[in-house]
DNA sequence: CTGAAAGCGCTTACAG
DNA sequence: CTGAAAGCGCTTACAG
């Protein structure tokens, strides 16, 4: 039987059991040189001479060698494994993030170590401390609303992980920050009713506990007043970025009088929400009312009426997250397609 | 501030930068035994003093002691990861079986990397080799439809990687296998709707490229057949398990003279579909069609009527399976929740 | 620009 | 039941 990790090299009978793949010494024997060399090529450094690299990439080539991320890991003293550490239950936004981080992380010989939390509870930290350092992660990408929490922040620096937190608005130093800018959705929300001829507009916001409700809030008063309308006081609900809280609060504001004409949800499932109290109630979508969620996750195209939206290109957004972690950052540019976009579809119409 | 897992021990100055680890040479030294002897309570090996092993564990436990994965895997030639390789595009689905992976893998020392793949790129089996064979994954757990695919069974093989596939039906030896056994929710929908009193229905079914298209139908056709039934050649239409494709389908299916009074759909999604086709062409739910569908998505409960549908318990599955690639198996006994099972809402009724 | 030695934190293979 | 030596596949710290 073929022992694996056997020095067989040469010596090796091809095409029996599971071959061995060949080590930093097969390459540096192969190409004449001392492993420290070939440690060189691998990591790039600028000291070799460029034959003696071009040598070694050869054989490297040749051979199909790919350096053991453990052992690199063990001697680095970091491995190379990035992590997801996430508290957001939506399905559709984890996934879209985890394809954006590995869009990022192609090719670049790193991993992605999934890690969904729960910031309330009482061993939340402990249990984040001993996943980060027991791995001894090269590094985190943090999202809401896990990314907000300072504390968190506070105990990636202590260890000395990399991390980089993805949230509505900065709350860190810039090479920390990826930004959605959810602002820019509310003021995109507020200015699309507000053309349809909406005065009567109400909003429902998410839970406090996320800096996002704040902003797309914010952003659509903002847009409101930049329109000269406001959000009244009676037209404003607290949701918690859930269906059941957007049939709540759509509930009541479909009951007030005079009934707005236009409701803003500040995510997709309440929005879906909003859908349902209003056919409870026999409201037209979008004849008496026009609904406006935020998120733009598929669900948006399966409800009736289609919701129009604001649109986060979160997969976008989480290869920015891995490559600034990375150090491939996009220092500066800012793609036009990473910020909140509307995306206009049957919820909403003209103003009655 | 309290310090986790830190050597603070005797020797070191509490509190100035991250703290350096306890090392398997701090116990043994604390514990005045070999490295090896730590090394083999670590292991469970049964070759340890009960004596001896209680000192050493005490040591451990006050030190926080957890040993690197990344020397241990080194020196092991396997990492403590384990794969997830998938290629369903359903973020429910994906985001579940996450979880239950992580159930299982709780407290275990492991961790998972997750892979997303496409079976239809040319270089899918390379890349997939590649992945495994770098990071000398423990194992990997494989879902529709790869955990089809008999190139990968055999790869893994070849390198040597456990596996777990987690399928509609028996495709490997047991010890490979954790079915989900979607024959029976297929049955349950027949009956169900049989029970209802309706005689023309109708099935929708996903891509043949997909096992459970065809176990779901046979368990559809067999549960008519016990009741006396069966399913028309003109009522048995191909998806793509889509939104569109259950919508065009849909279409023709209520286009038939006469028209079905009921639908089974293959998954939730083309469900929505058939309820969107129907409200389209003015049929009503469930007065005229009853709809089933399978999966029990979330979207099930937001769409409108809420759908009746087959409940797969994903995450349980997702955790037997990890279990299974552990080795802590649960051999044997086969718990009632992890079949597909019935859940009734708002989209069926009486036949007309 | 290049290399020999020591070490990262564990386990295997041998002894006893 | 226990341990000293060698090794897993890399990198760091020093030399030259």
């Amino acid at each position: 039987m073929p022992k694996r990790g056997a020095p067989e090299s040469e010596e090796q009978a091809a095409g029996e059991g599971p071959r061995r793949r060949p080590t930093i010494n097969d390459i540096a024997r192969l190409a004449g040189v001392s492993k420290k060399t070939v440690s060189r090529v691998i990591n790039a450094s600028p000291y070799v001479q460029k034959e003696t690299r071009e040598r070694i990439e050869a054989v490297i080539a040749e051979h199909g060698y790919a350096p053991d991320p453990q052992a690199r890991g063990l001697a680095f003293r970091r491995s190379f494994l990035i992590g997801l550490v996430y508290d957001n239950p939506n399905p559709q936004y984890v996934v879209n993030m985890q394809l954006g981080l590995l869009d990022g992380m192609k090719g670049s010989g790193f991993e992605l170590v999934v890690h969904p939390c729960n910031r309330t509870s009482p061993t939340f930290l402990a249990d984040l401390r001993a996943f980060v350092e027991r791995q001894r992660l090269f590094g985190v990408v943090l999202t809401p609303s896990v990314s907000e929490d300072e504390r968190v922040a506070a105990l990636m620096a202590d260890i000395g992980c990399e991390y980089v937190r993805v949230a509505s608005v900065s709350v860190d130093a810039p090479e920390h920050m990826i930004e959605t800018r959810d602002r820019l959705g509310g003021e995109a929300a507020a200015q699309h009713l507000a053309d349809l001829g909406h005065k009567r507009v109400a909003f429902i916001s998410g839970p406090p506990s996320f800096r996002s409700s704040r902003e797309r809030r914010e952003g659509f008063e903002a847009g409101l007043a930049a329109r000269g309308l406001r959000l009244e006081a009676d037209c404003a609900r607290e949701g918690a970025y859930t269906f059941e809280s957007g049939i709540e609060c759509a509930h009541a504001l479909l009951g007030l009088t005079p009934r707005p004409t236009a409701i803003f949800a500040g995510n997709d499932e309440m929005a879906a929400g909003v859908l349902q109290a209003a056919r409870q109630m026999g409201v037209r979508v979008p004849e008496d009312l026009s609904v406006v969620g935020f998120d733009d996750f598929e669900i948006a195209r399966r409800l009736w009426p289609s919701l129009t939206t604001i649109r986060t290109p979160t997969r976008e957004i989480g290869r920015l997250a891995v490559e600034r972690l990375m150090g491939l950052g996009d220092d500066g540019r800012e793609p036009k397609d990473r910020l909140p976009s509307l995306v206009v579809r049957e919820s909403t119409g003209p103003a009655a």
